[in-house]
DNA sequence: GTAACTGCAAAATATTTGCATCCTT
DNA sequence: AAGGATGCAAATATTTTGCAGTTAC
């Protein structure tokens, strides 16, 4: 709850209860969320659109990020360290278990350089690995 | 035109005017594709549900791939060589450009391994990598 | 007190499903 | 002729926008 205040602080957000309550959840959370899983998980019924709200200035201030899906859904997770508003270094791997549906940010594996082709410059580089997890590896 | 009645009939499917025009497309096209692109730039208007299952025909005989991407939607491109039905193979990089906002597939870059934490089995993985494009560098 | 945030209502957009009709084989 | 694909209608779900009331600072 402490460390919840001192990141909305830290990016001078207001304190109110849906980004208190969202941003504990993603704290207390090991995987990456979705939209559904908030509304789910909060006992407090926001109203959806608060939810987008919350979402949507969390991700703009660097607290958050999202994670590519093929399923146009956006899973979003807690950047770890050196993101900042606007210019996100979220460049881990994410890893989804295809047992549990589990989608957990690997914040130590680094996702590598590739090589590409004459006059593409790369920016940023998202890597997503599907497979089966620890929990669920038989 | 006569590649995509090949690759209609190799996958055993029938041929229809939704599924010829759609492939085409696809075939014609350097970059991916996501729904609303394929309403726009077929000169036939099919009906919304058409376009939905005609992708998801598609997707599943391994005939095109989706690519994942942060904005929930979803990206539809063609698979060159290794797809088959059920059980895809596109571990190749896919490239989007910030400035013209094309996503191409960048068949000959392979997608690296990376090393997971212990229980971790990888099975399949995705990179999207962010950049500026080569027709878009100045 | 003021600016910012929330909740409600409603609009806009996207996706899915059922069913009758039409087309491919 | 039979099975499958399409188009339409409608149900569902998702996301966005405007605005009035409330809350944080």
């Amino acid at each position: 709850m402490k460390e919840t205040l001192e990141i909305l602080k830290r990016n001078s957000l207001s304190i109110t209860d849906s980004r208190k309550i969202i941003l504990e959840l993603f704290l207390k959370t090991e995987g990456a969320l979705a939209h559904a899983d908030i509304e789910k998980n909060t006992a407090v019924n926001f109203d959806r659109v608060t939810v987008y709200r919350t979402l949507q200035t969390f991700t703009e201030n660097g607290i958050i990020h999202q994670i590519p899906t093929t399923d146009n859904t956006i899973l979003y997770a807690l950047c770890k360290d050196k993101c900042e508003a606007g210019h996100h270094h979220d460049e881990h791997v994410h890893f989804v278990c295809v047992n549990c549906e589990k989608t957990v940010c690997m914040d130590d594996v680094v996702v590598p350089q590739v090589k590409l082709p004459k006059g593409f410059v790369p920016l940023q580089s998202a890597m997503v690995v599907k497979g089966t997890c620890n929990d669920c590896k038989n």
